[in-house]
DNA sequence: TGACCTATGCAACGGAAGTGCATTTAGTGA
DNA sequence: TCACTAAATGCACTTCCGTTGCATAGGTCA
């Protein structure tokens, strides 16, 4: 708990009980965590809390959001140095449609795509749908 | 307005007026649409309607869904020939920061990935975001 | 013409993101 | 230690968009 608390302050978040806990049960998830999620995990807190915390984290580079294409956002925390602000920092998402779960691929970075003259890229996403490796049991 | 008729046929679509109207507005247009803006052309006809229509569009493989990272569904014809389930055929979207456009960049198909054995791919998502052509003025 | 199927219109629901404001909590300095 | 201040939390709403159920209109074919 002392690393999280050091996380957290290192990345100018003050760190509230509240706060150590959701970053807890995201860094235990292998899976990407939406609102709802950590709502049904932490019932007793507000939901209004919930959200401004992962929003908080966002801003300040803790999570990263992610758009998997269900309509739902998700968050899933950072790699220690990793700005995913960067385009050589963008990894991939792969969301299955078995078990409705998206991860990180964070090894598999996003290609650079050349496009035509005029067009200025700024960030990038890309999503892979299919089924996962657990669920076609390899 | 023959060939549209023609068009919405021989993918088994009822051409009513409705239908013909809406196929020509998304025809005209160069960027992706979003069920609202349909709506604010059509001021005078049902939401459910357009809605609906949209809809069987895509499930007749005349319009293909894009998910430009904005939360909206958005709309666009598929090229003729075009099977946009195939993976072949998956082009990638990008999305203007600036004027909140989204366009089809057909020539650009998604790269193949390779993932770790267990992954199974059968769709993709590709966006880019940032200026597009008109907004850097080139 | 009449039966039938499809398209359209109307009304309402539900999930998720987001906001305004009051209240509590936790740091800061005297 | 106490008071002050700012940030975090809780509560009540709102809005936006997608979606569905059911009644009605309209087109098609026997």
């Amino acid at each position: 708990m002392k690393e999280i608390e050091q996380r957290l302050s290192d990345n100018g978040v003050r760190p509230t009980a509240m706060r150590l806990l959701i970053y807890k049960y995201l860094a235990e998830k292998e899976t990407a965590t939406s609102l709802t999620d950590i709502e049904i995990v932490f019932a007793k807190a507000e939901r209004t809390t919930l959200y401004r915390t992962l929003r908080t984290f966002e801003e300040k580079k803790i999570v990263h959001q992610i758009d998997d294409g269900t309509g739902i956002q998700k968050y899933a925390l950072c790699e220690p140095g990793c700005d995913c602000s960067l385009e050589q920092d963008l990894h991939l998402h792969f969301h299955c449609n078995n078990c409705d779960e998206t991860v990180c691929l964070t090894e598999h970075k996003i290609p650079h795509i050349n496009l035509p003259e005029g067009y200025v890229t700024e960030d990038a996403n890309l999503v892979l749908k299919g089924i996962c490796e657990k669920c076609s049991g390899h």
